[in-house]
DNA sequence: GTGAAAGCGCTAACAG
DNA sequence: CTGTTAGCGCTTTCAC
């Protein structure tokens, strides 16, 4: 194995000063640095990771903390996963996987054994219990998602009360006067997440900014209850010309129970989901699009920014997109 | 910190006595052995990463290199992932994550800096260039796939020859006479896809051999394709009764193909595919599965008995499951 | 069955 | 601007 010893003395110099090379830590001559970078190519010397990570306490790893519950949607979380993992590498950092079956206890361990710099975890929940474990340990991390206490922490997310506001005002600027919500399964609002909830907030409280009739239920992932609840929707509210769905697993089913109660998209029914974009892509549906790509990114860069002891704000919030396909139009006249 | 000189001092023990414990190398009396994990669990010590890894050699790190290019699929894709990294921690490891996009260069970089013990690489092409590299480095590799070489390599894949007769006994079986294969588009050919290759040539293989009449064509993924390769194959074979498909992304026009040529699925045309099992089970379709997590599995198993200095087959190929579901019936009697 | 001590390869004072 | 050197925390001979 070629050491630093080794590349020192191939181009003459000291150890250390091949390390300064590497690391920039101090100003290097012109002539020195470029014959120590010359050797190192030519020995194909390459750092030892562990050595380096004992010496200077920095591993140069991120750890990332994939939820793997079922309900996740794959493409989505490898948009965000590759999209993180590329943001690490242009600092020069490596991705550990962990999957968030090892709980707390794994990240105890991984902490503890110094194993990486930080932490990105992914679909934190309002009362994730791994969150008061993350305020303890001594490397910073950075959340996806965003639980209830924020204080402390360091978290990006989408905005998804903007989202649901997005949704009514692109419904309401075309004209539709009274609208529907399908939420996730009820299940899901018992278990206090905090990405339904908001949205659903979001949702109303635009419709009651812009005088505009709504209506919300949630519905479960099989097509009976989502016929059961779009039914019920247009028995509330017989007006009902547009549908904001927040509810993944549901929305193949939306398009159906609408043909099978006579309404047809987006002709009688205009609808707008908040979900990943390759599944909007594939219905042809008008939707705010969850940024997988982006959060992954600005993840990774505040915990590259606490690491370099930058201060980051405690909540990043981002503005939620819209994008109009073929399931919406102006509300029709009569 | 916590360190092990902590944890011996603490238990009235030596430093090796501690390292010993933990590593099990050399036998310690029981009274010595319960003494020093008391301490260990009392002071929460964990052993410094990097130390060890300085220290032993060993990282007890794999790299996962995921291919990113579009087209694989995500869900199985992260089926295979999560079964490699849960295998992998059954094993005291972890993984880390790099995206093939780093190409050649990443490998030999991490390689290079010690900071894995092994290499495991997905989805392995017949003329990848990262094979012969592979080869060159100090860590041992499993690859799933299988390149054009296997001799000094470690090999998983499924057995995509044995896939393709599998399909044609099933519905030989059912009494098909006539069978048509609609294959990858005609680039994947071209470009000397292994799998795809194997699977055609197992497809063609087993109806020879069971006197049957086969016809293949390739198509692209879109519908115009998909409709006009499944005319022309019926137009070229117009018996054909039953239809192998092995193309991920033509599944989904399939059906809606043979509905327009007046077919029914299965009554007038069986349907197997050769495809990851959660779209077979939304399409409702007799499927040879893709074992994601039984290859995820199998290779870290073959990596960690490669680290363990236990001899290994160069190949393993894992034997294709056929899964009866609502696209194949017995061949219309007429 | 246990201890002492010599590194593993690198970084970061300290010294010039 | 560069060299010398003392660790970083652990494993593993060697010695008893």
């Amino acid at each position: 194995m070629v050491t630093i010893a080794d590349v020192a003395r191939h181009a003459g110099v000291a150890p250390s000063t091949v390390s300064y090379v590497l690391t920039g830590k101090r100003s290097i001559s012109p002539q020195t640095r470029s014959k120590v970078r010359e050797s190192i190519r030519l020995l194909g010397y390459h750092p030892h990771a562990g050595a380096r990570a004992l010496a200077s306490s920095r591993t140069n790893v991120v750890a990332l903390v994939l939820p793997l519950r079922p309900g996740v949607h794959l493409p989505a979380l490898m948009r965000f996963v590759t999209a993180a993992a590329t943001t690490a590498r242009k600092h020069e950092m490596d991705v550990l996987l962990m999957t968030a079956d090892e709980g707390a206890q794994g990240l105890r361990r991984v902490a503890g054994s110094a194993q990486v710099d930080g932490f990105l975890m992914m679909d934190v929940e309002l009362d994730d219990d791994r969150v008061p474990l993350l305020r303890q340990l001594p490397q910073p991390s950075v959340l996806i998602g965003r639980p209830a206490a924020v204080a402390g922490l360091t978290c990006v997310d989408l905005d998804f009360e903007a989202a649901g506001g997005r949704c009514v005002d692109h419904l309401a600027d075309l004209g539709h006067r009274y609208i529907g919500f399908l939420g996730a399964p009820s299940v899901v609002y018992q278990r206090n997440t905090g990405s339904a909830q908001r949205a659903m907030a979001g949702f109303g409280a635009a419709a009651m900014r812009r005088g505009i009739a709504s209506t919300a239920l949630p519905a479960d992932d099989d097509y009976e209850s989502v016929l059961h609840s779009v039914r019920a929707l247009l028995r509330a509210q017989p007006a009902m010309t547009a549908l904001v769905v927040h509810n993944e697993a549901a929305l193949g089913w939306v398009a159906g129970s609408l043909r099978v109660l006579g309404r047809r998209v987006p002709e009688d029914m205009a609808v707008v989901g908040i979900c990943p974009d390759d599944l909007a892509e594939q219905l042809q549906l008008t939707s705010v699009q969850l940024p997988a790509e982006e959060l992954g990114h600005q993840a990774v860069e505040l915990l590259v920014a606490r690491l370099n002891g930058q201060p980051v704000p405690p909540l990043t919030l981002l503005a939620p997109k819209l994008i109009g396909r073929a399931s919406t139009a102006p509300r029709p006249r009569g």
